[in-house]
RNA sequence: GCGCCUAUAGCUCAGCGGAUAGAGCACCGGCCUCCGGAGCCGGGAGCGCAGGUUCGAUUCCUGCUAGGCGCACCA
């Protein structure tokens, strides 16, 4: 447990041993309290935390807050805490305020953990799969696949901070309708290779990638031109498909992220695993018939209106194969599955969750993430993107003009419900305007500092004996709070699944930084403040780079 | 018509049921004999409307208005 949280118990169970007593005298009529709620005060006259018990047993004790809150202070032993002094304020709130001296240990714990301040190990760690990004092997990634990328890959890094066990994995939908129509496309291109008149299918795939696949296996594979077009199909469907997959793989990794499973579709209708769950469901009494087609009673389970599973032509939907999908999922025993859909897949929600209750599990067990629209902008104006003319901007495109850094972070600023509008000028730009560069500097200057004292051979020194009493400046003052908000700031973003509060925390960080720099000196000044700033320099530059880590953006020693 | 998301400063957005609602941009004015000026300091302006729950609502609920997106035996 980290030290905040250290603090944070003791004062809870201290309060709740002051309710107790004031319960046994009978100064209040009130059981015993489950949890008191500290916080984290916005202003600094507020103490360091802060509870409204006072206020919540008020109502139920029939007494005045301040009446409550002055016997529970009156109460209080808070012998073991690190507290100056409890003051009562406001309609009644208690505000804690932590001795000065405290802050040395929080400054030895964040140099001890280094890279692993943050982290936590969660009670009962739950086996969680987050599936993201699984865009259509079709075609090229958009910047909705490139959002959700970057989402789903920090989320996975909170996830892991806080103690879960949890897998990443991309669904690839290479079967189905749209596999064929693709393989007729690349064979339409094939044929224009070879110099024969070929039409692509009206619902083909018309985009001038389709060709290069075509010319890529072509070079590779000569003996194409003698095959059959029906022994060219069956290998473009797989081949082509393939070859589509590898370059989002290699689109993605250029962006950082990975996965741990390339989970194909094709390999449940190989294995009969969709028509296996639509007779698992029909067995459960699920599923009934009309119109030749096969039905899914989804309605029972609260969604619109009941899916077809399997069509009247006997072949099974996308939906028969993602609820296959999802019972793999739950076989391979995750306790927990998130997936991130981007807006078109809202209405989707209903039936799958539907889907999992049939299939005997909780509704709670799939969670799902809509990620909203981005916007690009360039000279203000919203980039209108068009295939045909050839201003489409995918990831690909987006990671190599802005870079890695600048795109993963303001895909990270906002919440994932949230439409976003992505500025490319600004995110190229390399100005205190642009936040990625804020922050980055931030740490470099840090850096350049550490070099410095290096250069002079200053030792640093060892965080234990540094007298933090010597930090007592607004700037100063200000840097500790945020450095011991940390490990709560990630755990909240990891419970609500909102990477953004991680970006929005190392700005914050980043900005009390460049405050306190141009206000304090550090190399130069009197031995003993040396040592503690030179300390609180060194904290800074961890919690930095560890909120950078979890983003995914680096954290460079010099820009 | 139904569903999902959104509505907070001129613009882009934060905001864990709490105390005086915060940033950045833009605009105006300051700060480099000194650790990286890719920086800092100061200035004005805001919770779409109407109800409800609560000791307390920007936050939760309902209705309305406006914008975005989606409503297949496509994937």
């Amino acid at each position: 447990m980290d030290v905040i949280a250290k603090q944070r118990d003791m004062i809870a169970e201290a309060l709740k041993a002051a309710v107790d007593r004031c319960a046994a005298e009978g100064l209040l009529q009130v059981g015993p309290v489950q949890e008191v709620h500290l916080e984290a005060p916005r202003s600094k006259e507020h103490g360091h935390l802060a509870t409204n018990l006072a206020l919540v047993l008020g109502s139920q004790a029939g007494l005045p807050p301040r009446k409550v809150a002055e016997l529970l202070v009156d109460k209080l032993d808070l012998a073991k805490a690190a507290v100056e002094r409890a003051e009562i304020a406001g309609p009644g709130f208690i505000n804690f305020h932590l001795r000065q001296d405290w802050w040395g240990r929080l400054l030895a714990e964040i140099v001890a953990l280094g890279p692993r301040y943050g982290c936590k190990r969660v009670d009962s760690p739950k086996k969680i799969q987050l599936e993201f990004v699984s865009a259509n092997p079709t075609g090229p990634m958009n910047v909705v696949n490139a959002r959700a990328a970057a989402v789903g890959d920090c989320l996975a890094r909170l996830l892991a901070a806080v103690g879960e066990d949890v897998s990443k994995e991309f669904y690839v939908n290479d079967a189905g309708s749209q596999a064929d129509q693709f393989a007729r496309s690349l064979e339409a291109r094939f044929r224009q290779l070879l110099g024969e008149k070929a039409e692509i299918p009206a619902d083909g795939y018309p985009g001038e990638y389709v060709l290069e696949v075509a010319k890529e296996l072509f070079d590779e594979h000569p003996e194409l031109a003698a095959m059959s077009p029906e022994e060219r199909l069956e290998f473009f469907r797989r081949q082509g498909l393939d070859r589509m997959v590898e370059w989002q793989r290699r689109d993605l990794e250029a962006f950082g992220v990975t996965f741990d499973v390339w989970f194909r579709e094709r390999d449940l209708h190989e294995a009969g695993k969709v028509e296996g769950v639509v007779r698992e469901l029909q067995q459960g009494g699920h599923i009934y018939e009309k119109d030749g087609a096969l039905w899914f009673r989804s309605t029972a389970y609260g969604d619109d209106k009941d899916r077809v599973l399997v069509r009247s032509d006997g072949q099974p939907t996308y939906l028969a194969a993602d609820i296959a999908y999802h019972r793999n999922k739950y076989e391979r025993g995750f306790d927990r599955v998130i997936d991130i859909w981007g807006p078109d897949h809202h209405g989707y929600i209903a039936r799958m969750k539907a889907a999992v209750q049939a299939l005997g599990r909780s509704e709670e067990d799939l969670e799902v993430i809509i990620l909203q629209l981005v916007n690009l902008l360039r000279g203000g104006q919203q980039v209108r993107m068009s295939k045909r003319t050839g201003t489409f901007i995918g990831m690909a495109e987006l990671v190599e003009e802005v870079g890695r850094d600048a795109a993963r972070f303001f895909f990270l600023m906002r919440s994932p419900e949230s439409h976003l509008d992505f500025d490319l000028d600004l995110a190229q730009e390399q100005t205190a305007d642009n936040p990625v560069y804020y922050v980055q500097y931030a740490h470099a200057r840090i850096c350049s500092i550490l070099r410095q004292a290096e250069e002079k051979s200053i030792e640093l020194p060892k965080p234990e004996d540094v007298d933090a009493a010597l930090l007592a400046s607004d700037h100063e003052e200000e840097l500790l709070k945020c450095l011991a908000a940390f490990p709560g700031e990630v755990e909240n973003a990891a419970l609500r699944r909102e990477p953004h509060r991680i970006a929005h925390y190392a700005q914050e960080l980043a900005s009390l930084f460049h405050s306190f720099y141009t206000h304090c000196r550090v190399i130069g000044e009197e031995e003993e403040l040396q040592a503690a700033r030179l300390t609180l320099v060194r904290a800074v530059q961890i919690v930095l780079a560890n909120a950078l880590e979890l983003l995914g953006v680096s954290a460079p020693q010099i820009m």
